[in-house]
DNA sequence: AATTAACTCTACCTTTAGGTAGTAATTTAA
DNA sequence: TTAAATTACTACCTAAAGGTAGAGTTAATT
């Protein structure tokens, strides 16, 4: 019961990002030595959370990312979503087929409460509410 | 962000035992086919469930499976931890080293709160809560 | 004693997540 | 105009999770 490996990387890496709006253009070397990233890894993920429009690449000589949304417009939730890792409303948690709401699973009572919390806290937190708000990075 | 397949598995069998208890022994093929869960997978899952002391197997002909212990001593969490898939105390959900007290993460104020509640939930429901509680298998 | 129905063990196979390598494309600065 | 610094793309490699095969062991029934 855990984020994936990716996803853990992709909020650290947006967050830090925000956190830093002082620069302009945050490189992939400043930011894989920065968070303790594989780099060649996080140019991967880099190129992912530009498609998904999170961040906007400026190529070349002198180029970086930045974040093409304002902090305050990009919640966890949606970083969760581009790799599958959020909490699905239709998923059962013990994977027995879809949620019809007609039919429950033994730990669907006991679940319920958490789970909305937790949708609650991935869908409401946004960038600006986590950049910086720790001293590890 | 969800429970492994191999955890669900062993929660969803456990549970449907826990139900079953007029059956004083429950064989591979009787809960393979009951839970819809691979025969060959399913036994391998039986074992560790009786190597971690919570069913009892029973050899040979007529042989099969039980509960080792009370329904109320076995908890959802307890299952988990066999599997190495309950939230762990020391790590981050950031995966940034491990939690110190001292140094938080950018989403710690706001994990905090889930965390607790999931961990109550798993650490607080006994396969008697559960057992028999939904029409889903 | 042989047969059968069960659990157990070891080894392997398949799929997915995580990670790496090399090269191409782009832009700026010297 | 060339070299350097940067992102983008394609292909691959590795480790872990999920799953399968087959032979071995045990015990009741015939
Ligand atoms: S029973 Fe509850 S947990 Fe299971 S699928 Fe339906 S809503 Fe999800
Ligand atoms: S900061 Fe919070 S979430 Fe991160 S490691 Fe410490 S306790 Fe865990």
């Amino acid at each position: 019961m855990k984020l994936n490996n990716t996803s853990q990387y992709a909020i650290r890496i947006l967050a830090y990002i925000a956190d830093h709006k002082e620069k302009s253009l945050l490189s992939a070397v400043e930011l894989s030595t920065a968070l303790v990233i594989p780099y060649k890894f996080l140019t991967k993920i880099m190129t992912e959370l530009v498609k998904a429009d999170f961040i906007e690449s400026i190529r070349g000589r002198e180029g970086g990312f930045k974040l093409q949304k304002k902090a305050s417009e990009i919640k966890v939730d949606d970083i969760l979503n581009i790799f599958n890792d959020s909490i699905k409303e239709e998923e059962c948690i013990l994977g027995i087929g879809f949620c019809n709401g007609m039919c429950k699973c033994a730990l669907h009572d006991q679940w319920m409460e958490p789970k909305l919390l937790m949708q609650k806290m991935f869908r409401e937190s946004s960038l600006e509410d986590i950049a910086g708000r720790g001293c590890k990075i």
